[in-house]
DNA sequence: ATGAAAATGTCACATAATTACAAACTAAGG
DNA sequence: CCTTAGTTTGTAATTATGTGACATTTTCAT
């Protein structure tokens, strides 16, 4: 809880002297976290220890520590959390919510993920003979995203939006062979086939899901993504930048797998594309 | 300005030991503002004066000012801020850094997004009687999913991969017709000639692409973000995310706009998928 | 008015931060 | 390859700051 706000609800319960310090503190809290505790304690016109007790009274661990809490507390601290837009919000309100949605997102996302999983997908896409990624709906330009940065690689990479091709595609496999599927909610009928027809054809299937989905329990390696979704708008939003994130994470963790030179490979890449760009001004 | 956002960025400027400072700090913020300047100096194995000078240089009166800047910043929201992942980062390290970049990229984006623009290209969309967005790369799956999103809106969208396929839309544009360009550098030939092609047939040109860039110039409306990119990995990352928030708030704007009879038709349009997916459980 | 309990202050001590200076390292020139 | 000026870093002494123990004062019930 905030500290200033504490200081003033229990102002009651302090002594006399302890109350003149809260009242220096409270009428100036800026200049409180710049002073020395003499100099507090001058100001308030009372010994230096009794501003330590005052600290302790606010369970700090003394007069450094206090001064830390007072710090955060006028740092107006506005921590990201999913809020969801509203009929009437402005553009500046809606706005920031979805920011700040995202945001908030990200880091349940985070706190979530296994990195022991992401560390084994790695391992797996790092030797596959051939890399596949395929999603459907929203999931599309996921696994789409998934091509543009594997592509990069050198690494034989299938990607279609054509379920038809998909099936085909999953058909081909053989062992060596990874597929990656990305679905948030787990339960495209579709897409669990596709892990079967993999399956059966000896590919690894990687499935970027929901635990417990049906997808899931067709694949040989989850990476679950706990995201809360902002349902209101009946758009995939937030799940599908966490889903790219994690892409990244992949791609990122790839390229380190593979060794320095391997990076310099990636720059000829990049470079390959001046051709077809306005020179930098 | 944010104090952990200035060492990452100042990282360059300091010295051996100073960096290893930084590191330490970077890595475990919170650790570091219960720790005395000796316990810190240990951790970062260095001596008392240097992480005294490295406070210094930072602008800060000396250590404890600098524990007290660094408590507010944490306090402040964002402890995110954009590392760089590096040679020997374990799976733990790099996955940690992604996601904080990303969100740290965020918050620079949703302090430099110019709402006015936003709400003007919202009131485009709406009045749109075509929506095309069209991209190249890494930015093909940024169109591809605002694709995903407007496609739902029941407005007629366009998206095309296929260069050839892009400039013969933009050849059919008129008046009331709206072209999304998406482009992170604003520098892609074909992207341009889109440009100036779709305006010479009246259609309006937004661009979501750097201020100033040849892409900008030529577009009615411009939609900038701001985001540092990491391109030790010459990938695109955050600043996709970013452009694929940009396009949520798009998308969220026109619901608004359109009210709430309109959304309960949404509802409709995901609930028609439910028959290609198995039942909740 | 008196004594117990609470509050407050004094002073000594401990901890922490800073300064001054010396040693080690770095890089350019001979 | 050595020399030397400049920079960086560490050591040790100094100073500032915070805390604990204990004495003094105040408060309040009897």
């Amino acid at each position: 809880m905030n500290i200033l706000e504490k200081i003033a609800q229990q102002k009651g319960a302090f002594s006399k002297s302890e109350r003149k310090v809260a009242e220096i503190i409270l009428a100036n809290p800026q200049t409180a976290i710049h002073s020395s505790i003499a100099t507090l304690a001058k100001m308030s016109d009372v010994s230096e220890p009794t501003v330590n007790r005052f600290c302790r009274r606010l369970d700090t661990k003394g007069y450094p520590d206090f001064k830390l809490h007072l710090a955060q507390s006028l740092a107006n601290g506005t921590p990201y959390v999913n809020r969801h837009v509203e009929e009437h919000d402005t553009p500046e309100e809606y706005s920031k919510k979805i920011f700040e949605s995202t945001m908030a997102a990200l880091e349940v996302a985070r706190q979530s993920v296994d990195i022991q999983a992401i560390n084994r997908v790695v391992d797996l896409l790092t030797q596959a003979k051939k890399i596949s990624f395929f999603g459907l709906g929203a999931s599309a330009s996921v696994a789409h995203d998934a091509l543009n940065k594997f592509f990069r690689f050198n690494v034989p990479v299938i990607y279609f939006e054509d379920i038809l091709m998909q099936r085909m595609s999953c058909m081909n496999c053989s062992e060596g062979d990874v597929v990656v599927l990305i679905s948030h909610t787990g339960r495209t009928k579709s897409l669990v086939e596709l892990a079967q027809l993999a399956k059966a054809n000896d590919a690894t299937v990687v499935g970027v899901t929901a635990v417990n989905s049906p997808l899931a329990n067709e694949c040989s390696l989850v990476l679950s993504l706990e995201v809360p979704e902002d349902t209101d708008m009946y758009m995939p939003m937030a799940s599908r930048i966490a889903q790219l994130t994690l892409i990244d994470i992949l791609a990122t963790g790839f390229t380190l797998r593979r060794g320095s030179k391997f990076r310099e490979n990636l720059k000829r890449v990049k470079d390959s594309l001046r051709d077809s760009r306005y020179d930098k001004r």
